[in-house]
DNA sequence: GTTAGCATGTAAGGAGTTACATGATTTT
DNA sequence: AAAATCATGTAACTCCTTACATGCTAAC
């Protein structure tokens, strides 16, 4: 299992080409739809990263099929879809539990793309974010003891804001752990039907939005 | 005022060595005391941008009076202070408000300096921001609407954790905007009580929201 | 007497960003 | 016929990361 490295974009791209093959534009919507809250990428980034997927065979231009315009001169959407190598490549990469599927920048693509992700993986990436988070809130009240500093009220609000963010994402790994352990490596299971909800449903509490 | 374009560090260090005069190992310490909740930096990545400043004449090193051992060859600390070129530059950095200071990586270090920002340009940093996050909750419920795409449970738990992030950000900064608008202009004073609730998501993640 | 923490750096490079450039198609 | 949106790309650049390299000093 050799030890690959991705960026963010290429692991979404490729989750992304998985479920089914798009076009450079619709894939960067996809994108920006699925990550939005965390970061947004433009054609300036994606293209480059289509580019260099291709020349490394892991995607591909697909024999389009459009079906009723295959007329003139016209620029035609390039339709991108996984090869062999690239499902391969992708699965290497989602069989992975390490600091990158688990620190801020990695994490919620990852998280993304669990539903192809073993069960076991699953849990120890999220149980290395959350130990991650908890080193951080440690570090953080070692150093609101030592408040030897003076800091001013903005410093300080931004530190509670910011230590009040981190506790809550722990909760909500608290609440996805204890999901997924009581699904018990089940896998995911939905097939396409329509998912009867409920079973192994994480976090969403029916009572509380909030705090 | 010349649109200066600079990095989060860059901004960071310049704000921490305004308040005191330090050596890069203690910079460090404080950095990620301050940033800690959502940025980490390195020596490689201090050490250099130390250099740079002190190159471009922004600071420099403090004729030390390191009080017991300027003894033999030992490696003594550096300390670096702001220049008075650096503490304009700085004022200047501070003065404004546009798009780098409200965007996810920003936002942070700008909002942690606020002491040093005069009252209007404060607000209109809250209000960039918190017009920047409605937009992505916008752009998020748009998405949510058309449901075509079927989305497996843990790509909606993010959705719904992200979006859930930003709208608690919205709410914190709201409360940090009534607040700024009460002591209208006034210089800044404690808040009363303090916000029981207030969190959103300043960083690029998950837990944390970013772009 | 060895781990842990203090203290300072460099070289190489990665992952996107910004600004620009172009044209087709659909909507108003 | 103008404006918005679809659609694809490149060149130059920036900011920061990773891995490495060194040595001193305090604590256990």
């Amino acid at each position: 299992m050799t030890r690959q490295r991705a960026g963010v974009l290429e692991l979404a791209v490729l989750g992304l080409l998985h479920e089914t093959p798009m076009h450079g534009y619709e894939l960067r919507k996809r994108l920006n739809a699925l990550l939005g809250a965390f970061r947004a990428f433009g054609y300036g980034s994606l293209y480059p990263c289509l580019k260099d997927l291709t020349g490394r065979g892991l995607i591909a231009e697909e024999a389009f099929a459009e079906p009723a315009k295959p007329l003139a001169g016209r620029r035609s959407k390039i339709v991108y879809r996984l090869t062999a190598e690239g499902k391969e490549y992708l699965q290497d990469l989602l069989s992975q539990a390490g600091p990158a599927s688990w620190e801020d920048d990695g994490f919620g693509v990852r998280f993304a793309f669990f539903g192809q992700t073993r069960a076991d993986i699953r849990l120890r990436i999220l149980e290395g974010r959350r130990s991650r988070l908890e080193e951080r809130v440690e570090a953080f009240r070692a150093g609101l003891t030592r408040t030897r500093e003076r800091v001013d009220r903005y410093t300080l609000e931004l530190q509670r804001h910011g230590l009040e963010s981190v506790e809550r994402e722990v909760r909500w790994l608290n609440e996805l752990i204890a999901s997924e352990r009581q699904a018990g490596g089940e896998p995911p299971r939905q097939p396409r039907g329509h998912t009867p909800d409920g079973a192994g449903a994480p976090a969403t509490r029916p009572g509380g939005g909030s705090e």
